[in-house]
DNA sequence: AAAAACGATGTAAACGCTTGCATGAATTAA
DNA sequence: TTAATTCATGCAAGCGTTTACATCGTTTTT
């Protein structure tokens, strides 16, 4: 036996004293076997380690078993927690994930969607619907299975397993509205190139709308995702007056960093400021006071994901597309204006 | 992915006119084409929309410029921070990643390696150094270069590109005995199959051997990386007398998740209750009191792993590991007891 | 001017696997 | 008993690339 290179598909056979047929069928189509031979040949694998060689499988079946994703950044803990589930749902399936990511960069994104459809993926996931027709083009062009997360645009082309950020957003600030609060003012992520970002503050200037109050009456700073962009933004909005008296944010590590800040600087929360959250990760149910957010479910979002994605590549005609519930929840973070 | 129309080396030799071997050298030896049959070359691959086949290419060269990482998890911040840095590094030498996670679980940790190899990886990287020999005898009979992180275990053998966890651990728990505590509890990661978890363990024990404080002064639960397993580990030590004034937390998740339950029991912290945490991560600022903990460059060891990687990759013989520094970073969960 | 060296290109054999088709044995139907 | 059917397995032709090795002009050396 040579240890220094790998067994193959030939060796397994060899020991098992069968073709390489059978091996490769006791792998694929296992009801082809008999019981019996294939408890042979799995022995064989067991003894020999023997991996199938990926190469050789994409090359012989034209297909890589393998799926992409592009992500912003996995530093995100939303993304993060999509992209395990999805993993997971993706490996249960015998499919292997590849993943890069954007940096929120759609020139960059591009050139990593073409370096992945280079290693030759089965289908991609990515994230939110704001790109340039380009991308389109290219992933039509080469027939790549796509879906895209975090979002669900009705009018747009392509498949959607995401939320409706706007109407997420419309229902958390309804709910401000209701208890009273009349100066409000947003801390928004970065809208340029992001519909989730840019969906939220619709949704918001929306119901202040619904409600009969100006879009003047509503103040919005574009922050980064950090803390420490969240308590910047806080500043900002508190330099000026009238204050408002409550904070609606893009996403909880805003949030969160408005709340730390505003308690650094003797308000009381929700007492003299009222901050909401958005998406829902750990951190929300960390600080004090606890804060009220909107749930988004993120596992569930990367598990759809990639039964889209399988049931795309088991040829689905239709975009098995889904849209998810959002969820308010109630915390102490916010409370009627004093 | 429609893969019979896509074109191949084939269809672009007969475009430009020349064999299927002088097209191949056009991308991966150019010099050794002339000028002018490169730009023919180039104008037909061009015209064509040609891509080489990945399977194809790793067929036949038995290298696949892919490296793969099996970590825990995405959810856990360090490792998606650490994934990210990892990523991007390679992305710069046109490296592409393959990702998977085991969950915690040897077995399922060296299934994912499994996976990984037969897709042709060429290098691993590899979460601390806790795994059946099974494991490790695969990679070296398989030949696969992979490098370890967040650990450093000097005895051991293979390629390491972490911190000192042990160490770390006594350097923070030196500082609470020397602010003058004596009841020390702590609340560890769960320490089975994990040496960073149990290294921190034994690091606060040899630092209270150190000061003469006894095994029994020591009260250790384990608890999973989540913030309510930190509360409820934390109830479980505050339950018997004599209290702790201080504990030693085996990650940041936990000690936030102390800290918050401290507070609902009415506990002032530091006042009545010091806590330590571990990693430094965004959390940690977003507390109240601001957390005391040991800083770890998790995107730093990301990044020299992915170098330490592509070195071996380049033909480094010895092994380029890295031991990196963390530093315990001063905020207000400690302080002296009452 | 002949010999040697070189450079550009082509030839063809792998690389490890899947799969349509062929084969032959075992089972069932007639 | 014979024919038809089923089932397990083997055979062998690819799949798209890379890469020794061979070939054949061209240049350089002697």
């Amino acid at each position: 036996m040579n240890r220094t290179t790998a067994p193959t598909l030939h060796d397994v056979a060899r020991m098992a004293g069968v073709s390489t047929a059978t091996v490769s069928r006791c792998f694929n189509l296992p009801d082809r076997v008999s019981a019996k031979t294939r408890e042979t040949v799995m022995r064989a694998v067991e003894e020999l380690g023997y991996t199938p060689h990926f190469g050789g499988r994409a090359l012989a079946s034209n297909r890589s078993n393998t799926m992409g994703a592009v992500i912003p950044t996995m530093e995100n803990a939303i993304f993060a927690r999509g992209l395990q589930a999805f993993q997971e749902t993706l490996g249960e399936a015998g499919i292997t994930l590849v993943a890069a990511s954007s940096g929120y960069d759609p020139a960059h994104e591009l050139e990593q969607i073409r370096t992945l459809v280079g290693r030759g993926i089965d289908g991609l996931l990515l994230i939110g619907a704001a790109r340039p027709d380009e991308t389109y083009a290219f992933l039509e062009r080469r027939r790549i299975p796509y879906v895209m997360a975090w979002s669900y645009q009705a009018g747009h082309a392509g498949c959607f397993v995401g939320f409706d950020n706007r109407r997420a957003a419309m229902i958390i600030t309804r709910k401000v509205i209701e208890l009273g609060h009349r100066h409000i003012a947003m801390i928004a992520g970065i809208t340029n190139n992001n519909d989730r970002a840019s969906d939220r503050v619709d949704g918001v200037r929306a119901a202040m709308d619904e409600a009969g109050l100006t879009g003047r009456d509503l103040r919005v700073v574009e922050a980064r995702y950090s803390l420490n962009s969240g308590r910047r933004a806080c500043l900002e909005l508190l330099e000026t007056k009238p204050h408002p008296t409550a904070i609606i944010c893009g996403n909880d590590v805003l949030a969160v960093g408005a709340i730390t800040k505003a308690k650094e600087l003797g308000l009381r929360v929700p007492g003299d400021l009222s901050v909401t959250g958005f998406d829902d990760i750990e951190l929300a149910r960390a600080v004090e006071p606890k804060l009220t957010t909107m749930h988004v479910p993120h596992r569930r979002m990367g598990q759809a994901a990639a039964r889209a994605l399988l049931a795309i590549r088991d040829g689905a005609t239709d975009c098995p597309g889904t849209l998810l519930k959002t969820q308010l929840i109630m915390r102490g973070s916010l409370a009627a204006p004093a």
